[in-house]
DNA sequence: CTAGGGTTAG
């Protein structure tokens, strides 16, 4: 067309002629049977076609077709026809009027075409609160929050008042930019302007408060609204939500309930997430008999909410019923499903599910690995994982920290330090989460010189967790006086937390630490950290190896809901302290208690009777942990089991054991085998079970034999005794 | 007619 729209109105600016058009009269007719045309094709859809026919004539056509026509262009988002009206309209109009030129910017704002928006804006002769308000609305709607306070505050510098569509547009603004000050300010220009009666400037306040972290303000304002609509509701609910409050979040929701407000999809998601953030699991099912009976059983976004709430507090087979119900299922609803098995540790059925998805997102993959690496399924997480890399390419942050989780649960360093090169190829090494887990992984592989290095390199954005990975690293590898060193660094830069206060707790009790123990206890609770039950595990376990076995106790009794944990904690506190009585006798408590003792009770039990010489007892408890309680038994209980037997010279029955374990024993097991034989001189036995794992015991056995016979021979040749000598395997052959 | 909220799964 060669016409520019901004050249349009400099003529008309600077008194110019414009551009020639020919006089009215006979071609206002035509202009008349043209909208006829017009209307026609706009009824017919055909909205391309309509602009085009507008340029058959070089005239001006009504006003309020070109208005009509905007809006339509608006809603199609028809870019190229926006620019044809507007072209048209300011080539043969004699003077646009300014609502429409309005018209057109919200056109280019719909549209998302901002320079075409504001160079209009910029050339427009004469400008009213609506071009302003239009104008505003774009930069807003189409995510440019600074610009439209710019806009904003440009206009009130211009005398223009805002009009009460304006502040929406501002208050959107404010809340995504956490413009806080400036909301407060706004908020009194509101009130000030008596537009303080409005619901939608009142759900913005709302949300704006909330957005900033402002409950207190954000709930006043809630206060406030006469009649809140749906809208206030989903915000106040979802703001809570967001700020961690879940309980806050459904009550309110359940006061919407009770005013007989109908709640938008979006609220009932929100109140059922929110039950699952605190296993609201009775306000859960409450919000499922709401949403039968509004209809809402069918909505995607309400039913993944359901199954996750159930599935979060531990109803899988209520999860799946509805999941099974459900027609369509889509992507979510299947990876909410897998996500559900897999939280409940039932990796097995979650897997069956996710091998029968149509499809997969990065999500679904993140969630079938996430159950793997919170079961420790190492294996099975690190097969995922390569099939993963075959399937897809759209690794996220979540991914890479699996990994990471991964390669430290396999201690493998250089699969960490593989997906530590992805990080830094990828961009993923500003984000703290991922760093974090960079940090874990080589801390728990052992490379503490890599994960100090990289904990220095974080320090611009290290957080508590950053610490408390380094920390805990000490603490793994047995380098707990530099934990204890690194603690009072720490306090320096950070405010300690209940997980780093476990895991000196953990340290203190390996370097039976007491005094360091007992005051860290005693912060805790000056301090008003929750101590909760893995601190208070933590607690039993340092008292008891520090030898404060009535400390312990005292916490132990303290502990409101017992858990296997805290009962195994003390029982083998008990071990620790010579007081292998007690301890069965705790283990019969627990067993009343109505607690489920687990492989580590039994392995803390056989222990006791080691050394109570309760062969018989301990040949009962051995049986009854798979008996009784579906446990698997372990290496560590057939140790225990031959342990006892052998000490206690009890051969016929260890023969017996040993040829029904269902796997042959291990060279340490042959070895206690051995040596008690020796002790109490009962060759005959020894030799059996040596002849029937000969081979074993050739391997390994033997050799320990010859190790001792270095020893023996050594000592002759005059080496000092006590020393430790380093013999290579080499010369080892040579002897 | 123009204005607000919200996207569930890791």
């Amino acid at each position: 067309m060669g016409i520019n729209a901004a050249s349009v109105l400099n003529h008309i600016i600077n008194g110019e002629p414009t551009i020639p058009r020919s006089s009215k009269g006979p071609r206002s007719s035509e202009a008349k049977a043209l909208t006829t045309t017009i209307i026609n094709h706009l009824r017919l859809g055909r909205l391309g076609k309509a602009v085009s026919v507008l340029f058959s004539a070089p005239v001006p056509f009504p006003f309020a077709l070109y208005a009509h026509l905007f809006r339509l262009c608006a809603s199609k988002k028809a870019i190229v026809e926006v620019r044809k009206v507007e072209s048209h309209l300011v080539s043969f109009a004699p003077t646009p009027p300014v609502f429409l030129l309005n018209r057109a910017i919200e056109a280019y704002g719909k549209c998302g075409c901002l320079v075409d928006a504001r160079e209009l804006f910029d050339e427009m002769p004469q400008r009213d609160g609506g071009s302003w308000n239009a104008m505003l609305t774009a930069y807003s709607q189409n995510g440019y929050a600074r610009k439209a306070l710019g806009v904003f505050s440009d206009m009130h510098k211009s005398g223009i008042f805002a009009a009460e569509v304006t502040f929406a547009g501002v208050l959107a603004s404010c809340a995504s930019t956490l413009a806080l000050w400036l909301s407060r300010q706004v908020h009194s220009l509101i009130l000030k302007y008596g537009f303080g009666g409005n619901v939608i400037l009142g759900s913005s306040l709302v949300d704006v408060y909330g957005k900033c972290r402002r409950m207190g303000d954000a709930r006043r304002m809630f206060d406030e609204i006469e009649r809140p609509n749906a809208v206030t509701w989903n915000v106040i609910v979802r703001r809570y939500l967001e700020m961690g409050n879940g309980k806050e979040s459904v009550f309110l929701f359940f006061k919407m309930i009770s005013l007989n407000a109908r709640p938008l999809t979006f609220t009932v998601s929100n109140a059922l997430v929110a039950c699952s953030s605190f296993r609201g699991f009775r306000e859960g099912i409450q919000i499922h008999g709401l949403i039968v009976k509004i209809n809402y059983e069918e909505d995607e976004v309400v039913s993944c909410s359901l199954i996750g709430v159930y599935a979060k507090c531990g109803d899988i087979v209520c999860a799946r019923t509805i999941f099974d119900v459900l027609s369509p299922k889509t992507l979510i609803h299947w990876t909410s499903m897998v996500s559900g098995y897999a939280m409940n540790r039932k990796t097995r059925q979650a897997r069956e599910l996710f091998d029968r998805m149509p499809e997969r997102s990065i999500v679904s993959w993140n969630a079938m690995l996430a159950g793997y690496a919170h079961n420790s399924q190492w294996d099975e997480a690190m097969e995922l994982i390569i099939l993963m890399c075959d399937d897809t390419r759209d690794i996220d942050r979540v991914t890479v920290r699996l990994i990471l989780n991964v390669s430290a649960g396999l201690s493998d360093v250089e699969l960490g330090k593989q997906v530590h090169g992805y990080m830094y190829r990828h961009g993923f090494y500003s984000d703290l989460c991922v760093a974090n887990a960079l940090l874990d992984m080589y801390g728990k592989c052992g490379n503490l010189k890599k994960a100090r290095a990289l904990f220095y390199e974080m320090s611009h954005f290290r957080d508590m967790v950053s610490w408390n990975a380094l920390l805990s690293s000490y603490a793994c590898h047995r380098m707990s006086e530099e934990a204890l060193v690194f603690f009072w660094e720490m306090l320096g830069e950070a405010t300690p937390s209940k997980f780093t206060f476990a895991t000196l707790l953990a340290v203190c009790a390996n370097v039976f630490a007491r005094e360091q123990g007992k005051q860290i206890h005693g912060f805790m609770i000056r301090n008003g950290y929750d101590l909760d039950i893995v601190i208070r595990g933590a607690l039993v376990d340092m008292y008891s190896k520090c030898r404060c076995l009535d400390y312990a106790l005292n916490v132990f009794i303290g502990t409101p809901v017992k858990d296997v944990v805290l009962w195994n904690s003390l029982m083998l506190g008990c071990y620790y302290n010579k007081q292998s009585e007690a301890l069965l006798q705790l283990f019969e408590l627990m067993k009343e208690d109505g607690v489920k003792p687990d492989s580590t009770t039994f392995q803390a039990v056989l222990l006791a009777c080691i050394s109570q010489g309760c062969v018989k007892l301990g040949g009962q408890y051995f049986n009854s942990l798979s008996h009784d309680y579906f446990i698997i038994p372990q290496l560590e209980h057939y140790e225990s089991m031959i342990k006892l037997y052998g000490l206690h010279g009890f051969f016929d029955e260890l023969e017996d054991f040993v040829e029904k374990m269902p796997f042959q024993p291990t060279a340490p097991m042959l070895t206690r085998v051995f040596d008690s034989s020796k002790e109490y001189n009962k060759t005959r036995q020894a030799g059996i079970l040596t002849w029937i794992y000969m081979d074993i015991f050739l391997r390994t056995v033997l050799q320990e034999n010859l190790k001792n016979l270095i020893g023996i021979f050594t000592s002759k040749l005059g080496y000092p005794s006590g020393q430790k000598l380093i013999v290579t395997s080499e010369e080892r052959k040579a002897i």
